[in-house]
DNA sequence: CCGGCGGGTTGATCCGGATCAAGGCGGACG
DNA sequence: CGTCCGCCTTGATCCGGATCAACCCGCCGG
């Protein structure tokens, strides 16, 4: 009963053009905002910008942006929500590939495979940016700043791969995970020290290679340590210093 | 003494331009080949390639092609030889980030920072070809399949980069890295059952996060199992089926 | 010639985290 | 209402691979 519609309403709404002037409020927050900007609001290539991009969702907790092998036609930037990836091998393993909040990007792995080589699934009611990627691509021949921006994510993405690469501590990983998720928070300006986990423990588990057990030991040691409050998935960070700390051997810088 | 310069000599002569008609045979091999032959051979762009280009080497094993920090200026395929690209956190552990064989290219994942975040070292005698990145985006801007070989270089490596996501046990990540290497000669035209492993024991225990005496042990079974014939670092697969099937959690498809 | 050294192999021991097990809590639904 | 089920927590036990240790080999430099 709310003229924007809030979420958990209206089972999948085509709804492709943004239908109002939150436009900047939502885009303030995207990872293309830079590009968008750059392109010039006032010019006609706003317009170009415009019409690849289409506003997708409600997607609800549990379903899926995309699965894989879908054929790649787009990728998505999150407006609003949580998205895991994650792979799921022929035994039925599933392998957590990432988390993605607001303003973030999923589906840059599709481009060289032309599929989608992991399944996208929503942990939040969430809401997308479809950019379709031919039209992307076009756009970026034309606009520099657009192609230094796909390349920059694409690059970016790379980084953030060998964050989970080395060997470390059950302690080391968990602390720097925290970190890496504040540190993205603040970047779309949330509060770096108090955010709700969307993703269940057993989720994070599986992404830093742990069993879910381990996860809540050391969240549960890391609240005796008064490192942080916890309570379900609402988390305040207490002492973020010792917490960078921890994890430093896995951290930027 | 030979016209074509073997390796092992000229201590970095500048040799900017490629000096000889070898030059399909080294592109060949090549990662950018398709997007040269794209753009044309008898074409003006091609002109335009060859001014981005500039063919380095020799460095020897143990040379630093870049380092950390390097401010990023150019990417570069490897024309022969092989290179490990590393981390060095803080208290001096090192964190192999990956191999690069023949064709491939290093230095992607610094075009967000705009600093190489990592080192590049030679593991054999090796020789380049080092692309201006700034020249490579102008260039990609007018020729479409330059961006998109570009697009699809960067998507590739952020596949490979989930390859040694998932927690397996020495045995699968060990059966999938051999494999994996093997595939990657294949894709280049060289056997795919018999090469050289141009780094350490320490190296791929590093990279696959064990001991190397994990590795090294892991490799005596599989020898007393025939699945390979391995001497000092010359390595046969006898059973590729097999080795395959262990890794195959790890593998694409 | 020797000694040092990096790399590799193999054996013995140890430990961090996986696994097994039991129980708590809260939400969905008959 | 009670039951079920998913998620989380905590305790007990186990095991794969790390670590420690000894040794070999080839290479380099003196």
């Amino acid at each position: 009963m709310d003229s924007k519609h809030p979420a958990g309403r209206l089972p999948e709404p085509p709804n492709p053009i943004a239908d109002d002037g939150d436009e900047a409020h939502f885009c303030g927050t995207c990872a293309f905002s830079s590009a968008c900007i750059a392109a010039g609001y006032n010019k006609p290539e706003l317009a170009q910008l415009q019409c690849l991009v289409e506003h997708v969702g409600p997607f609800r907790a549990g379903e899926h942006i995309f699965r894989t092998g879908d054929p790649f036609r787009a990728i998505f930037a999150v407006r609003s929500g949580t998205v895991k990836t994650r792979m799921v091998d022929k035994e039925g393993r599933e392998q957590v590939l990432g988390f993605y909040l607001p303003g973030e990007v999923i589906g840059l792995n599709a481009i060289y495979p032309e599929h989608f080589p992991c399944d996208a699934v929503a942990l939040d009611t969430s809401f997308f940016c479809r950019f379709s990627f031919p039209a992307m691509s076009a756009l970026a021949s034309r606009i520099p700043a657009v192609q230094k921006h796909l390349f920059r994510l694409l690059s970016k993405e790379l980084g953030s791969a060998s964050l989970l690469a080395g060997d470390h501590s059950a302690d080391e990983r968990m602390a720097a995970f925290l970190m890496d998720l504040a540190g993205r928070y603040a970047a779309r300006g949330f509060s770096a020290t108090r955010f709700h986990l969307s993703m269940s423990r057993g989720d994070i588990a599986n992404y830093l290679r742990l069993a879910a057990e381990t996860v809540s030991r050391v969240l549960s040691r890391f609240r005796s340590q008064n490192l942080i409050r916890i309570e379900g998935r609402e988390l305040e960070l207490l002492n973020p210093d010792a917490l960078r700390q921890l994890g430093q051997a896995l951290l930027p810088d």
